[in-house]
Parts: structure tokens; C-alpha cells; sequence
DNA sequence: GATCGTGATATCAGATGTTGATATCAACAT
DNA sequence: ATGTTGATATCAACATCTGATATCACGATC
């Protein structure tokens, strides 16, 4: 129950924290897709990599493929436009938190 | 541009504030869209009367009819259970924007 | 008492976004 | 070749969002 609130409060906020990640270093889904899972937040992986996919047509995103143990993994990094929107959306995002917690 | 960002990142998170207000006085639609769209956060009326719908059905909010110059309006004010529901969705609120800003 | 104006709410067809089960991929091992 | 594995991609079904338009309730005007 609490689940399904928080998936419709929170998903575009998750968006955002991917951009974030993605500015700290070189992130591919299925990692932070575990890791948002661990602390209680669910994407599914339809939207998670149709999520990189439109990041990276935005140009927010540029990916590189490493090989891990013999498997393929995509490295999403941010760009400068990326770190442009990341910035105001994190403006904006820290309005509406300000409104809630003041 | 940023328009479209700001929506697809914020738009769950403009719900939990419609939340908030309804817990610190009664907000009708309109009053709240235009609050809105004043500090640059936009949300579509059928979007707006919807979501209070949807929270009335679930039990998070409760409306009132009142005559203000001869217009009806739906003042909406939350429950107790919509009270549990917005500290639940602000805690984890905070959780992921401090992710954002540490 | 019929018509109009107004502020607000409601509707719904079309557009857009989300899901998750399933498919596919690339590398390595046997 | 065939199988295994970790990861990414797909897409039909489903859910959500939009915004133009309709509707509503009241008061005013004639």
C-alpha cells in the first residue's frame, strides 16, 4: 500500500536522483536499480532503461560499454547538459521540499 | 523546455504538496492550480480535480461545498489517514532529496 | 422566470508514460 | 555447438495525464 503511494509521489523524484548518480560516476541499470530497490524504491526495468534511453537522447546521458567478467554492461555518464538540468531540476525539487518542510 | 523537465520530475512530488496543503487549511482547485503555476510549477485541471478525487476515494481527503460570492467551491482538508499517508510520503521524500544534496 | 455571465468543477478521447514478462545479447565455459 | 549468466531491450497491456470542452450552481438583469 505504502509501495504503490510512494511510487506515485516519488518516480519522477527518482528520475532525477539517476541524473545525480550519474554526475558522482558512470552508472548501468541494473546497479542502481538494486540500489534504489534496497532503500525502499521500486522502478521497474521497462521504465529504468526507456529512462536512459530518453536521457541519453536528451543528451543528459552518453554511455560507454565495459566488460565486466565477461558481461556487457552500459556506463551511463552525465554531460554538461545533463548537469544543467540536473541543477534545475534539484532547484525546483528543493522549492517544493522547502514548501513541505517549513 | 525546462517546463517539460520540471513536469516529468515533479509532478508526484506536487501531489504530496497538494497533501501538505490540505493539512494546513482547506485548498480548492483552482486556489491550488494557480499557486501553482505562480511559483512556475504547472499541473492540468483534469490532472488537479482528478488527484483529489483519487485521494478522496482513498480516504486521504474530505470536501466541503462552500458559497463564496454566489460560486461553489470544493474545499477539500485531509483526514487522519491522509495525515499518516503525507508523513510517509515526506520521510521518504526527505530520504531521497538528501540523497540529492549530500 | 428566462437568459446571461461567471468562477469553478467535471469529463473524456487522445496522447503519453509505466509495467513486467519475455526475448535478446555478448562473452565465457564445457 | 550448446549452455549459462548478467545484463539490456522490447512491447502489448495497462495506467496516467492533458486540455479543450461541457457542465454546474448561483446571482444579476431584464
Amino acid at each position: 500500500m505504502a509501495d504503490v503511494m510512494i511510487h506515485e509521489f516519488l518516480l519522477g523524484f527518482i528520475k532525477i536522483y539517476i541524473l545525480q548518480f550519474a554526475d558522482k560516476e558512470p552508472v548501468y541499470g541494473k546497479e542502481i536499480h538494486d540500489q534504489l530497490e534496497e532503500f525502499g524504491f521500486k522502478i521497474s526495468f521497462g521504465t529504468l532503461y526507456n529512462t536512459f534511453h530518453g536521457f541519453e537522447e536528451k543528451g543528459y546521458l552518453v554511455h560507454e560499454e565495459r566488460n565486466v567478467n565477461g558481461k556487457i554492461r552500459k556506463y551511463y555518464r552525465i554531460t554538461k547538459h545533463g548537469r544543467e538540468a540536473l541543477a534545475t531540476a534539484k532547484g525546483k525539487a528543493r522549492e517544493l521540499f522547502t514548501a513541505l518542510y517549513e
